[in-house]
DNA sequence: AAGCCAATCTAAATCGTTTACGCAAACGAC
DNA sequence: GTCGTTTGCGTAAACGATTTAGATTGGCTT
């Protein structure tokens, strides 16, 4: 069923059902209902590829995931954004499509993207740190968001983002406050960007309380389970070791508490941790008690900004470019308490 | 740069371009790659909205994501499963669509999907028991690939699914020869049917023993950590407490762990656990040495599969279903070990 | 030299919408 | 009763590709 044939059993033009079913002023409202009813019964729903291939919009939008070939992970984040944003545009009638490509074809997927007119926007996921592909979305003028930012563009451009620096900065004050000297930063890899402000705001902490910067004290690795192990498992084998650990995810700190568990310690009381939590729906940092202490913000809440702010951007797009930046917040749990008291003298 | 501009700027027909870029043979190969070589030139590339529209093929297949709005829980094989689709979407010149619909409204997207001509096939993911979106899709007509079975469905349909009867069965026979005889099944949600699948496993291999099927050996639950240190919580502060788990994902094998080692007692020596592994990207079972004794099968290769074999479908619809049974291997780990002594008596 | 076929290309219809423009009837003002 | 102005609807041309049906050319057969 479609619209010339709708038109005809109604013995209307199909330019008058067609404004009747997008609610255009110049159709009676007596024969937008008979058509409407009609439309229904006949559950008549208009081609989608008509609709636009005639409007010249894509009525969809594009989310490319690079999958990094060396290590083929996957971000564990990335199923709970799509689900924060693919809300938004299923109700706004647009299609969410998802490219997974290997890193260095990315720029040319956006370029394929925009001339074969497949999406009207995307989402730039995961940035490093100077990301060309900042500068190559400009260029095509196709319509982005930037799900974090890009230190070193000198473009302004859309972007929602957690204050990295800040939470990192905050969770290291608390830990200097509970007496911790030697506390261990279990960092993502630091070409991506987020990762560096992390750095970031967890040296200033230190530097602010003149604490030197330790190298040693400093690891930055793919955000699983065993490279979180493996970092701590490194601190804590120091002649002096580490004190505390600073997680950049709930899977990093997971392998952190395996390696204090597995050398008899306990977590919260011979050593503290504490991760950056995405609040990942199958990663719930504990139910109604936290389990570790966390600076938390919800990547599905980032994607549904991110969502919206990219259709309007679609809407306007000479808007000037919008900025979101979302606070952390700090929630205690049980993994964090006092360094303990020999550890607080130098060795 | 369109088609029409393009043949104009060559002096020929848009109908010879069109053919010679679509490798047609009633066109001259002189012409052919003189056309070919413009195209290059001018960077030409098809609208796919017009293609689209003219060819009445989508060329994009749908993954319809349930959100269960009760629990909010994505699912977090999702993301592996994408990646190993999307990967062969990329190489067909197949858009992958995302629809994260709540759990209700899933037909309707179906029928939505179907009759705006959106999407040439879909992927069913998460299959229950009797689940009706089988025959939903099956009288639509539309093209459809199941990532698992549903019991109680008379219809044939194409599927691609891990052999989780057969796996859970050979993980229990392995925890019964180490000498366990209480062994906890921490299974996944029951409404789903790779759950039931595994408690049949469970059920058979301890049948086959004699040994007797005890309710209070299972649980069945989200498949996160916090539900999988629960369960083992309750397993371990029985009066005779279970000396084994086997798990239905690595998350609930983690929160076992944690459950574990917070008692003083450590994996694989005191308690034994074997975990399903779906050899996610971003939570490897350990590097070289694997953490867990694990049955593992990637989903990562299931989306693959599955997106292999609905391709094939779209392209031939009349084709009989196709099957594809995968078996998970056995992967031995740190986390198993005889049983203690004492625990094999009687209490 | 007429007839036929293969090779190569073109013209025009088609896919199913939207939309610029046109037009008649009804309406109100004077 | 005439003249704008709405109101309500229709005609036809887009949108940018594919595809069907034909046209033209040249070579080959007889």
């Amino acid at each position: 069923m479609n619209l010339k044939e709708l038109a005809a059993k109604l013995g209307l033009s199909p330019t008058t059902v067609s404004r009747a079913l997008n609610g255009y002023p110049e159709v009676n409202e007596a024969t937008r209902e008979r058509i409407i009813s009609a439309a229904h019964r006949h559950n008549y729903r208009p081609n989608s590829r008509a609709i636009r291939l005639a409007t010249g919009r894509a009525l969809a939008v594009g989310h490319v995931i690079p999958l990094d070939t060396r290590s083929e992970i996957m971000n564990p984040i990335f199923s709970d954004f799509i689900a924060g944003s693919g809300e938004v545009y299923a109700r706004n009638g647009f299609d969410m499509i998802l490219s997974v490509v290997p890193d260095e074809l990315e720029e040319t997927t956006y370029r394929d993207l925009m001339s074969r007119g497949t999406v009207d926007g995307v989402i730039v996921h995961a940035p490093k740190t100077n990301d060309s592909r900042i500068r190559t979305l400009k260029d095509l003028g196709l319509p982005f968001v930037v799900h974090g930012r890009s230190t070193g563009s000198d473009i302004d451009y859309n972007w929602v983002d957690v204050n990295n620096r800040r939470a990192f900065q905050r969770a290291t004050e608390f830990l200097l406050d509970l007496g911790h000297r030697r506390i261990a930063l279990v960092n993502g890899l630091e070409v991506m960007d987020f990762a560096v402000r992390r750095r970031i705001g967890y040296t200033d902490a230190l530097s602010a309380r003149g604490i030197a910067n330790e190298p040693w004290l400093i690891t930055s690795t793919e955000m699983t389970e065993v490279k979180g192990w493996r970092a701590a498992e490194a601190g804590l084998s120091q002649p002096v070791p580490a004190t505390a650990f600073l997680c950049a995810s709930m899977l990093q700190g997971m392998g952190v508490r395996r390696a204090i568990e597995g050398r008899g310690l306990k977590m919260g009381r011979d050593i503290s941790v504490i991760i950056f939590d995405d609040d990942l729906s199958y990663l719930r940092n504990g139910e109604d008690v936290p389990i570790f202490t966390a600076t938390r913000s919800s990547v599905k809440e980032a994607g549904k900004l991110a969502a919206e702010m990219l259709l309007q951007v679609i809407n306007q797009p000479d808007a000037a470019p919008q900025h979101r930046l979302l606070e952390a917040e700090l929630i205690i749990g049980q993994s964090t308490g006092p360094a303990p008291l020999q550890s607080n003298q130098p060795a």
